[in-house]
DNA sequence: GTCTATATGGAGATAGAC
DNA sequence: GTCTATCTCCATATAGAC
C-alpha cells in the first residue's frame, strides 16, 4: 500500500541479517541487543525502533523463511503425486532450509505460552501459521487421500502440530548431524502414512469417532 | 547423612513457601527476586544462597510435590486394580495437587531444552523424572496388560510423555474451569487404553514394528 | 520518521561481615 | 556456614536531537 520507504526497509533488513548472523555463531540467548546494534552500526534504541523485542527478530525471521520458502514447496509439490512425496516436500524443504539456523530457532520454541507475542500458537503468529497449514491442506487435499469425515477437516492442522513436534525435537538434538530427528522423522513418516490407510477399517471406528469428538472442540 | 541443620533448612523451606506464594499470586514471571526475599525477610542474596536461580526454586516445587504426592499414588495403586483405573489414580492426582500451583508451572513449561538446568527432559531432574516413570511401570505391570514386544518396555516413558503433555496444554489452557483439557484427557485417555487393547492385532504388525526401531533409537 | 544518549529495573555474581 | 550490601550486565523504555 505504501511508496516503497526504501530508506527504513534496508535499515530493517540491515539489523535483521546482522542479528541473524549473531544468532546463527553464539546462539540466541548468548547474543546482546548491544552486539546486535553494534554490528549493524547503530545504536541500541535503533534497534528497538525497528523491532520490538529480541524475540521480535526471530519472528521476522519465520516471516522471511516462509516468504522465501513458500513458492519453492508450492513448486514442490506441483510435481509430487503421492501422499508422501507430498509431505515429504513441505517437511524436507523446512529442513533444508532451517539447517543452518538451528542455533536460533530455540527462541521461538522456548514459548509454549500462546498469549506471548512470539509463541507459534499466539495471535500475532497466526498469519505466517495459517499459510503454513496451508501447504499442508494442500499436500492432502490433491493427493486424493480418503479419511472418515470425523478427522479429515483436522489433518492439515494435525500435520502441521506434527512438523512442529519434529522440529522441536530437531532444535534440541545434538546428536550427529541430528541423526536421532532424522530416525524420528522417518519412522513416524511411514506409521503416519500406514495409520492413514487403514484408518478407514470397521475395526478403528471407535478411534476415530473418540478422535473427531475430540478435535471438535480443541479447534472451535 | 548430615546431622539435621535445623536452621538453614527452615530459612530454605522459608523461602521456598514465600516464594511460592507469589508465585501463584502473580504468576512466575512477574515476580522478582527482590519481592521473594523481602517476602521471606532476608537480602536477594540469602535468597541465592539457597537458590542457585529463580528457576532453581521452581525446581524445588517439583521435588517437594513428587515427595508429597508418591505416598498417595502409591495408595491408590494399591486400590485399583484395572489399568484405566491405575492410570487415572497417577494422572489425576497430579491434576488435584498441581491445581492450585497452575500459575507458577509455566517456568518448567518454557524449558524445552534439555542442557537447561530446570527442564524436565535434564539430567538435573532425572531423579524426579525416573521416580515418575515408575509410577507409570507400577501402574502397567500390575494391571496385567498384554503388548507387543516391541513397545512394552517403553510403555511407562511413553506415558510420562503423555502426561507432561498433557500438563503443558493445561497449563495455558485458559477455558473455562481448564474444561478443554479434560476432554483432551479422558478422550486421549480412552483412545489410548482402546489402542492398546487392539495392538496385538495382526493388522498392525507394522506399526508396532516401526514404532519399536524407533523408540530403541530414541530412548538409548 | 529515524536515530542517539541515557535511564530503569531485574537476574544473578561477589566481597566480605559475622 | 549464613547472610548483607553492592556490583555487573542485560533487555527494554524514554527524551529528545535531527
Amino acid at each position: 500500500m505504501k511508496k516503497t520507504p526504501r530508506k527504513s526497509d534496508e535499515t530493517r533488513t540491515r539489523i535483521l541479517d546482522a542479528a541473524l548472523a549473531l544468532f546463527r555463531e553464539r546462539g540466541f540467548e548468548r547474543s546482546t541487543m548491544r552486539e546486535v546494534a553494534q554490528s549493524a552500526g547503530m545504536a541500541v534504541g535503533a534497534a528497538y525502533y525497528y523491532f520490538d523485542s529480541k524475540d521480535a527478530i526471530v519472528l521476522a525471521f519465520y516471516a522471511r523463511a516462509q516468504a522465501e520458502m513458500s513458492a519453492g514447496i508450492a513448486e514442490s509439490l506441483d510435481r509430487a503425486t503421492t501422499l508422501e512425496a507430498r509431505l515429504r516436500a513441505v517437511i524436507e524443504r523446512k529442513f533444508e532450509y532451517f539447517r543452518p539456523n538451528r542455533r536460533l530457532m530455540g527462541a521461538l520454541s522456548a514459548h509454549a505460552d500462546p498469549e506471548h507475542p512470539v509463541s507459534p500458537f499466539g495471535k500475532e503468529t497466526r498469519a505466517i501459521r495459517e499459510e503454513d497449514v496451508a501447504l499442508f491442506e494442500r499436500a492432502v487435499t490433491e493427493s486424493g487421500v480418503k479419511l472418515p469425515d470425523t478427522v479429515r477437516p483436522y489433518l492439515a492442522r494435525l500435520l502441521w502440530m506434527y512438523q512442529m513436534g519434529l522440529i522441536l525435537f530437531w532444535v534440541y538434538d545434538n546428536s550427529a548431524g541430528q541423526k536421532r530427528t532424522e530416525l524420528l522423522y522417518e519412522k513416524t513418516l511411514k506409521m503416519l502414512l500406514v495409520t492413514l490407510k487403514i484408518a478407514r477399517l470397521p475395526l478403528l471406528r471407535p478411534l476415530h469417532r473418540l478422535a473427531g469428538e475430540l478435535l471438535q472442540v480443541i479447534y472451535s
